[in-house]
DNA sequence: CACCATGTTCCTTG
DNA sequence: CCAAGGAACATGGT
């Protein structure tokens, strides 16, 4: 489910439902998720320390603690299949339990069936990432510059995070039909009028999918009466909303919900990219 | 069995 | 040093 609007929606959730909880037990199911900090290291900084806050950066999420009067941030990333949330300590924690965190009466968990995601103290790579963008520092200047001075296919630029922070493989697809740009064309060979319409595609369908709590099929199941828990994942009947939110990704042999052309898939960078050969050219 | 999957990181080659 | 391409990671869905 993740990219940058679903963990917004994620992070916009967790914020209040951690707020004030202390950090009681700390379980790691797979030592994978928490490198390069050891399973030592973690329990030793995590045992007795309160949530104060949780926000996000591109696709990361940022759970800032404090322990002792010192604060610090545990870093979240739920890869392609991660999930984070809380149930009552009672239940058992599911199958694809990476890293459960007691908090007394409720547990935090960090669930992923892949196991790409992160729960770490290791913020080194947030150093990497490029503006946000829905961000001021996303300027026009800034997009357009970053695309005339590249000869990859705009696809690979939008998804490289050292360029834009969050896009993935989703909204890129989205951003580019709405933009009318083809995929395949290099950065450099983009006409300038269609780099500020894909400038203002990316935080168009960026902003949409945030406002409609995403694009994407999730849901958030309150608990009894809202009592902060919740639940991440798919919803049964919110089909609706993915087939009418997107208009390309996923929809090879469909038609163009603008022109009827059949929406076409290719591989770029070994990811699929769904255009219309014909409004994007 | 085959192929695909919302992401990042590492390794090789040029 | 950089860029490009591919594999790896690990599991589940169709």
């Amino acid at each position: 489910m993740p990219e940058l609007p679903e963990v917004e929606i994620l992070v916009r959730h967790l914020r209040p439902a951690l707020r004030g909880k202390t950090i009681r037990e700390i379980t790691v199911h797979r030592e994978r998720v928490i490198r390069p900090t050891t399973v030592r290291a973690l329990k030793q900084a995590l045992r007795g320390a309160t949530f104060t806050g949780v926000t996000r950066r591109g696709k990361f999420l940022l759970f800032a603690l404090r322990r002792k009067r010192k604060p610090f941030t545990l870093l979240g990333h739920l890869g392609m299949t991660g999930r984070m949330y809380l149930q009552p300590a009672k239940e058992p924690p599911p199958r694809h339990a990476a890293v459960v965190l007691g908090l007394g009466k409720e547990n935090f968990i960090y669930e992923d069936p892949r196991y790409f995601g992160r729960l770490t103290l290791d913020t080194h790579t947030l150093d990497q990432l490029g503006p946000e963008p829905l961000g001021k520092k996303f300027s026009l200047g800034y997009f357009g510059a970053g695309l005339a001075s590249s000869s990859q296919p705009i696809k690979h630029r939008l998804l490289d995070q050292k360029f834009i922070a969050g896009i993935g493989n989703i909204y890129a697809s989205e951003a580019m039909f709405l933009a009318g740009v083809p995929p395949r064309r290099a950065g450099k060979k983009l006409r300038m009028d269609y780099g500020v319409r894909l400038h203002r595609a990316i935080r168009h369908v960026l902003k949409e999918a945030i406002r409609c709590g995403s694009t994407i099929p999730l849901d958030w199941r309150g608990g009894k009466g809202g009592d902060g828990l919740f639940y991440y994942g798919t919803a049964p009947g919110a089909g609706e909303f993915y087939e009418e939110r997107l208009n390309v990704y996923d929809k090879a042999g469909q038609p163009c919900p603008v022109c009827k052309t059949i929406i076409r898939r290719i591989v770029q960078a070994g990811r699929s990219t769904y255009y219309c050969h014909k409004c994007q050219r």
